[in-house]
DNA sequence: AAAAATACACAAAAAATTTATGACGGGTCT
DNA sequence: AGACCCGTCATAAATTTTTTGTGTATTTTT
């Protein structure tokens, strides 16, 4: 969720409605004093603040937000007029992030707010997850957890958990499985992916059923309905 | 410390007094052989990038250490003439944290190299030390802590030590430990990392067991889970 | 509806792979 | 020379993976 403080509505429309089509959750806000209540309410992400408002100055309310402990270290960048160098010094220096100068580039904004959240919140290595149902994979972690629960799964265990979590609801016959995790070409019988779906739904407990078995074809995970 | 590569020497000469003179620590380069040798033999703080330079583009540097664990987090701002909207975006969607267009003003880049460690470092609280469970690193110091007592550690099972723990939680195959500590063209067995992690597993006691072997895929330091 | 056939689940042993360990020799610095 | 760091190897230990056999559920045939 992203909240920007702004007062003229047309700016304000227009970045929120931006930032909406770039896939953010986005809202505006008029004054300073909704702004704050909404902050009690849900705190953002993320701040797009106007350097110049009618009642109190932005470079004020960044001052109030840096000085509360909910707020200190909320991600915000300034959007303003007032584009001489010391007017951003005066901003970055109070504690804004970023500072950009209107008039900007909508393109360039968005650049900078992903640029400031993957700072921000770590964009991989954290953020990185796969889910489905109780189910929870950090593939750079490689750690899996089941129901809060971690679990511990040897390589190839993990493997099929992780194909069949990246192409939910999809069904994969035992050919395919070999030929994509064990790089196997031949098309011998075998029951070795059998054995490695039991392992991995026993030690997933519960979360085992999301394997379902498609008889006759082979096997997926959930149905595509569930998240 | 901070590096510079910038091909031309008027700017870099300029800009690291200017850093110099606000109390940084700074080293230009000329070319980017030259800086990755010096990223080798430590790592900076922060990185300013020269967009446009004779050999290498300054995109290509900044996607080469984006996708090297070690300077995958390394905070970034790029410098560049180029000063259009799409310019901007390219070089943050690449990964940099900032993007600033020449000329600049010599404060407006203080207060936004500030900004960015204040954001990547959190008023300075990581560069000095790092910790995990009874581990403690002083990366200035280059000592190392378990438990409290004092490890004398060897270049090599330090650099490794420091890499897991600078990136907790994250797994690493012993390739990519290879190619990041032991150098690109390193050819040889990558059991030699097993052995250092032995020996250091070894001197750091009880704590050596926050290294965790990931089998069939590499080691990683903690489980994220523990502070 | 009963019988037969098929496909899968389950269990445990056997085989294979991966990692830990101990030891050695070359190299460097003091 | 002595101490130490580094990379390699052989072997032991640990864990994973595959194979194999048996039981159970589901579908097909009669």
């Amino acid at each position: 969720m992203i909240y920007m403080l702004e007062d003229e509505e047309g700016i304000r429309n227009f970045v929120i409605y931006a930032l909406k089509s770039s896939g953010f959750e986005a809202e505006g806000f008029e004054t300073p004093p909704a702004l704050y209540e909404a902050i009690e309410e849900e705190l953002p992400e993320l701040l797009l603040l106007d350097r110049m408002l009618p009642e109190e100055d932005g470079l004020e309310v960044l001052k109030k937000l840096r000085s509360a402990p909910g707020t200190r270290k909320l991600p915000v960048i300034m959007l303003t007029a007032k584009g001489t160098e010391l007017d951003k010094v005066e901003g970055l220096d109070n504690g804004a992030d970023d500072y950009i100068a209107k008039p900007f580039g909508t393109m360039e904004l968005i650049s900078r707010i992903k640029a400031l959240l993957r700072r921000t919140y770590g964009s991989s290595a954290d953020t990185e997850k796969l889910s489905l149902g109780g189910i929870t994979v950090y593939p750079s972690k490689h750690e899996v957890f089941a129901d809060g629960e971690k679990v511990n799964l040897t390589l190839k265990e993990y493997d099929l958990l992780l194909m069949l979590m990246r192409n939910r609801g999809q069904v994969f016959s035992r050919d395919s499985l070999l030929r994509e995790i064990w790089g196997y070409d031949f098309a011998g019988e075998s029951r070795t992916v059998d054995v490695h779906v039991r392992t991995l739904r026993q030690k997933l407990g519960d979360c085992g059923e999301l394997i379902e078995t498609i008889r006759g074809v082979g096997y997926k995970a959930g149905d595509g309905s569930i998240d």
